[in-house]
DNA sequence: CGGTATCCTGGATGATACTG
DNA sequence: CAGTATCATCCAGGATACCG
């Protein structure tokens, strides 16, 4: 699922083990969309601009079943689900979080036209959960 | 070069930007090694099990154009070139700490027998470069 | 030793169409 | 609305061979 490749329990450190779960293409926008708040699927894809629902499900699904994303699904007509980060989803998400400050610090291209960015880029910084 | 293809400066978040950075199969490993010490071409690729030179030189390319990795050639015979982590790359190294630790702590498969760890799993842990 | 030059492949990603 | 099914594409990564 991941970038490397590397799954079946070979990780050389931490950091790929970690990679592995982050690294399809929309994965941590993902993480960062539902972070903000819950999402319907619907949502979620225009929260994620260009991606396809085909991906966007196959996403969801490998987070499901890496228990960093909860599917909740309503029973009515028209059909309703919602998803939301796990408790593990969350503490991976501000384990993100060092990195995300980094690449607003260091990477170019990054400073965005005013009105033209996301403003949720200010995270909470949370140190106390999981 | 990263995962995403986002490169052209239409990155959603900071995390995305970095992780264009490290997205390459080997380049937090890359990373990993060199927080260690410098290390030589030939090194380096013992110490990565299954990369390919092709592969191992362009992400050192690549991580030198991005300013992680520093490439020093000494004109000697036989030719002798290190290569060790640049100021950037050490923060990078130190921003992705949170996320290695989320792993170990995470993700199964990581608990190593023992012999078979690399034991350089303690990292640093420094706040104060770069 | 420290690479570069080619060719090739798999699998992730994308486009489009259809369904309960 | 929330997907699944199919087919097409792209390219990072790998194999191999050769060079200064």
């Amino acid at each position: 699922m991941g970038t490397t490749g590397r799954r079946p329990g070979a990780y050389v450190c931490g950091i790929d083990a970690a990679m592995d779960l982050i690294g399809g293409k929309w994965k941590v926008l993902i993480l960062w969309a539902l972070h903000e708040r819950p999402c319907r699927f619907g949502e979620l894809r225009r929260e994620l601009p260009g991606v396809t629902e085909k991906v966007l499900a196959s996403h969801l699904r490998e987070m499901e079943a890496d228990g960093l994303v909860h599917r909740e699904a309503y029973d009515e007509v028209p059909p309703r689900v919602e998803y939301s980060l796990t408790a593990r989803g969350v503490s991976l998400n501000e384990a993100l979080e060092p990195l995300g400050a980094w690449g607003r610090a260091n990477v170019p291209g990054m400073s965005p036209a005013p009105g033209q960015m996301r403003e949720d880029d200010d995270v909470p910084l949370v140190t106390g959960a999981a």
